[in-house]
DNA sequence: TTCTTATATATCGTCTTACGATATACTATT
DNA sequence: AATAGTATATCGTAAGACGATATATAAGAA
C-alpha cells in the first residue's frame, strides 16, 4: 500500500482547515441573517437548481446529501420562518415543489453576495490547498520540515506520566 | 447594492454542493472506520500540524473552528477509542499535548490515502466549482438559462393552494 | 509570600439536528 | 379493486456542539 508523506499529510489538513473556515464564515453569515445551517443551503439549493430538474423535496435532499426527511423537516423550520414556500405539483400531486417567497430571495440575495465575496477573496488559498494534494509527483522534499510529534511524542510519554 | 446573476447562484451552489459530496464522503469513509464526524479531522489535523506548533487542545480546537470545550469533548472521545493520547506539557502543566497512538496513526494512514485519492478525483470539479465563482466580469449570458421557479413559481401560487 | 488575575483544560446540563422506523397520500400496474 | 411503488410527513432518539461553570496552574502585584 502507498503511503502518504508529512507534506501530504500537511497538504490534506490545509485544505480540511480552509474548508472549515468557510463553512465557519458561511455559518456565522447564516446566524446573522436567522438561519440554522442548512438553511441558506438549501435555499441556495433551489435557486441554484440546473434548468430543467423540479425543486422536489426529494431532489433536494440529494443535492443536499441528506434523507428525504431530514430535508423535510429543514424545509418545515424555513417554511415557518418564511423563507420558503410549498406547492402541490399539478399533475403528480405527491409531489411537493419549493420555491423561496420574496423574503427568501432577499435574505438569499444578501448572503449570497456575502458568501461570493467571500470566497473571491478566500477563493485562491482553496485553490492552492486543493493543487498541492493534487500534485502527481508529490515532491515531499521541497516542503518537508519534520513535526513536532516525529520527535516529541515517543519521549513525552517516558518522560511523565500524563495525571 | 450589487447583485448576482443567476449565474453567479448556481456557481455558489454548485460548489457548495461540491463541498458536500466530498464532506460526506469524508463522513462515510470515517465511519467505515468507527469514526465519527470530527474524529478523522482532529487527527489530521494533529498529524498535519505546521512545523513548531505544539499540539495543544487549545491550537486544535482554534484549528477545528470549535470551542475548547467542544475540542475536549471530541479528544474525550478520540482517546476513549484509544487513537490519540494526552500528555501533559513539562514546562507549563496546564497544557495538555495531544499525540496519535499507533492505532490512530494507522487508521489515520488509511483514511487519508482514501482522502487524497477522492480529492485527485474530486478536485477537479472542486476547482472548476471555484474558479466559476471567482471569475472576474462574470459573463452572464454564456451560462443563462432561465431555472424553473423564474416562470414557475409565481404561477403556481395562483394556480392551486397547497394543502 | 500571599493575593489577584489570567490562562488551559475539564465537566455538566441543554438544545439542535439528522437519523431510523414508521405512517399517510397519491400513482401506476395488475 | 387490489397490489406494489413512490413522495412526503411524523415521532422518538441519539450524537455533537454549545453556554455556564469549575479546577489547576502560571504570572504579576502588593
Amino acid at each position: 500500500m502507498k503511503r502518504l508523506t508529512l507534506s501530504d499529510y500537511q497538504a490534506l489538513a490545509e485544505f480540511r482547515y480552509q474548508i472549515r473556515r468557510f463553512l465557519h464564515f458561511s455559518e456565522q453569515a447564516g446566524k446573522q441573517a436567522g438561519l440554522e445551517r442548512g438553511q441558506y443551503q438549501l435555499m441556495l439549493a433551489i435557486k441554484g437548481m440546473p434548468a430543467g430538474v423540479r425543486p422536489r423535496i426529494r431532489e433536494l435532499a440529494s443535492r443536499m446529501e441528506i434523507r428525504h426527511h431530514s430535508a423535510v423537516e429543514l424545509v418545515n423550520r424555513l417554511e415557518a420562518g418564511g423563507f420558503v414556500h410549498r406547492t402541490r405539483a399539478q399533475d403528480d400531486r405527491r409531489e411537493v415543489l419549493l420555491a423561496l417567497t420574496p423574503k427568501g430571495e432577499k435574505v438569499l440575495a444578501e448572503l449570497a453576495l456575502h458568501h461570493h465575496d467571500e470566497l473571491r477573496s478566500a477563493g485562491p488559498e482553496l485553490v492552492a490547498a486543493l493543487r498541492r494534494i493534487m500534485r502527481e509527483g508529490n515532491d515531499a522534499g521541497s516542503q518537508h520540515f519534520p513535526l513536532p510529534q516525529e520527535k516529541g511524542a515517543s519521549e513525552k510519554g517516558k518522560t511523565g506520566k500524563y495525571p
